[in-house]
DNA sequence: GTCTATAACCTGATAGAC
DNA sequence: GTCTATCAGGTTATAGAC
């Protein structure tokens, strides 16, 4: 594995918050390239222009790190959730609320719906507490039963169907890399123009999916 | 990470094939687990029966086994694949039958779709080569481009439309630890029932999300 | 709070006996 | 073909100076 040059040979700051977020920020990213496994603290520690001892100044361990990345991420997610009061819109605008915002956050932080996944497939949730799922599929499922309730939606089950929808807004962020090849050499699949095409498409299959009226 | 125990001390078989084989099937639990950087030629023997050195006798080094495990999934796979013969099938059968089998391998198969996925997030699709692609998605492409011009199908993109039918297909699978959560303790995402249940609503999903006549 | 230096351990890979 | 023993290098974590 290559070798992560430091970013910013920055002076030190003495600001506890700066020095603790900055570290974060640089796990996000060292965890969602190659897993809580593979991450290497010299390698995060590169990232951030601050030394490892610092990691464990902070966080006392990798894996404590790991779990603090994994909180401010669902955390922020949670957030951004919530902000968009989709209670107070019909279903069917719910639905499209929601799955526009789910596919334009994956590919905007293309790290946050990596570690997700990774989470499951390499830790089998371990990290990834039941609330977390609450908070990511709560509003969903609810507009479901809300839709299908109302005879909005031609689908009778709310669990599966999220998961599906969930799966068509993230799948083309977090296998970027392996459906590139699909289209012509050099095609940036997160690009704006990519993005909205691929946002627009998706938007229309997920309503046809549910039978949307 | 927890230590893996032999799985069976069976009797030295000075068997090459019948050993090479072993490490693969190993390695691929082992890869799909933690991935390329995660993995342990350690934990990839105790898995086996064999020792460490076998996998230096046999692949050299670790690079060159997660290769080769690579290679041999793809090309079952493809084997897989070209045996449905889709291209004798109507636009709607064949999607169909495509859809189908490719959310019944991945649950069968869920090393497979790990594999894949890892694959893409950690070594950015560099061990899996373009032509594997074309493999995967050759017969839904084309079968999408025939249903298309025949009018069958409301979408008109090939490409973002099959990425998202694969991202329906195998998701379930590949965030089955995240998603667990969502249903009862204790259940299994992947039993036969629960298969059944899921395939044969999102294969509901997606003809409606083609709008397939 | 931040650094350098180093301890203690782990891991991939090799050598050589059988 | 398979094993045991071991080396060289890398990695987490700690100690202690500033």
């Amino acid at each position: 594995m290559e070798k992560i040059a430091k970013i910013a040979v920055k002076a030190p700051t003495r600001d506890a918050e700066a020095t603790r977020n900055s570290i974060l920020d640089a796990a996000e990213q060292e965890f969602a390239k190659v897993g809580l496994w593979g991450a290497r603290t010299e390698s995060i520690a590169a990232r951030t222009g601050v030394t490892k001892a610092m990691i464990h100044y902070y966080f006392e361990n990798k894996e404590n790190l790991y779990r603090a990345v994994m909180e401010r991420l669902i955390m922020r997610r949670g957030a951004e959730m919530e902000s968009l009061h989709v209670a107070e819109l019909s279903p069917c605008e719910a639905v499209s609320t929601i799955v526009r915002n789910v596919l334009m956050y994956a590919a905007e932080h293309p790290n946050v719906a990596s570690l997700i996944v990774l989470e499951g497939l390499q830790n089998q949730g371990k990290y990834y507490c039941e609330t977390s799922l609450g908070t990511l599929y709560g509003p969903l499922l609810d507009s479901l039963k809300r839709g299908m309730e109302a005879g909005d939606f031609a689908t009778a089950d709310p669990l599966h169907t999220a998961a599906n929808l969930i799966g068509m807004c993230i799948y083309y962020t977090v296998a970027r890399d392996n459906l590139k090849n699909l289209w012509p050499e050099g095609t940036n699949l997160l690009s704006p123009d990519m993005l909205e095409e691929h946002c627009e498409i998706t938007l229309k299959m997920c309503l046809a999916a549910l039978g949307a009226k």
